[in-house]
DNA sequence: CTGTATCCATGATGATACTG
DNA sequence: CAGTATCATCATGGATACAG
C-alpha cells in the first residue's frame, strides 16, 4: 500500500482492472444516478434512459458482483432495492476526476 | 471551473467524455508506454505487446486528435517520433487514482 | 415491476499480407 | 521502420417480446 515502486506492467495491470469495472457506456451513469437517490429498478432505468432492461440488468450484476452495488429483495409486498455499497465511496475521487477532466477536455478540444 | 454545482446529466456527461478518450483495450497502456520513454512506433509496440500494427495505428491517431500525443516527422534519416503532450499530464492525477483504485480492487475482489 | 430470452446491428479488435 | 488494406471474429449494446 505505501509501495510506489510498481513495475510499468504491474501499472497497466491495475489501470486496466480499474477501466474493466467501470467501464462500458452505462455504469458510471448508473452509480452516479444512484449516489442521487435511485434505488428502485425502474427509477434507475428512467435516470439513466435510454437504457433497456437487459442492458441495465446485466450492469447491475456486474456491478454487484464488484461488491459496488448492493441488491436486497424483500418480501411483503415483494420489492427489490439496489443500494450503492459503502466500499463504493472508494470510486468518488476517481469519479471526480473524471468529472473534472472531462469538464476541462471539452473545453481543450472544442474551443481551440 | 469553480462551479462545482453540476448537474446530474452534466456530471455523466463529463465522465462519459472522459471514458470515450481513454477507454479501450489499449490507449492507457499506451500513454503509460510512452511515459516509460518509448516514442517509435516499433518501440511502442513492443512494450505494449500484443498490438498489432494495425491497432497500434488507429490509437494513437485518436490519441493525437485528442491532443494527448504528438506525432512529428523528421527528414534525414526519414523518422517519426510520438510524444506524450504537456497536456498530456493533466491525465496524471486520474491515472494515479485509477492505478491506486485498481490496485486495491484486486485486493478487495480475490483477497475476500 | 423486475427481470430473462432471442435476435440483430455495430464497433472494436485480431490475423495476415502488403506498401513506401 | 511506419504504416495501410482486407478480411475475420468477438464483445457490446439495442429492439422486442415475454415471464414471474
Amino acid at each position: 500500500m505505501k509501495d510506489k515502486e510498481l513495475t510499468t506492467e504491474q501499472k497497466i495491470k491495475y489501470v486496466q482492472d480499474t477501466l474493466f469495472v467501470i467501464s462500458g457506456k452505462w455504469k458510471l451513469p448508473i452509480l452516479i444516478a444512484m449516489n442521487q437517490g435511485c434505488y428502485r429498478f425502474r427509477d434507475i432505468q428512467r435516470s439513466v434512459l435510454p437504457i433497456t432492461t437487459r442492458v441495465l440488468s446485466r450492469e447491475l450484476k456486474d456491478l454487484e458482483e464488484n461488491k459496488l452495488v448492493i441488491r436486497t429483495v424483500y418480501d411483503a409486498p415483494k420489492t427489490v432495492e439496489y443500494t450503492v455499497s459503502p466500499y463504493c465511496k472508494s470510486l468518488k475521487p476517481l469519479v471526480d476526476e473524471m468529472i473534472k477532466w472531462g469538464q476541462n477536455h471539452r473545453r481543450k478540444i472544442s474551443g481551440k
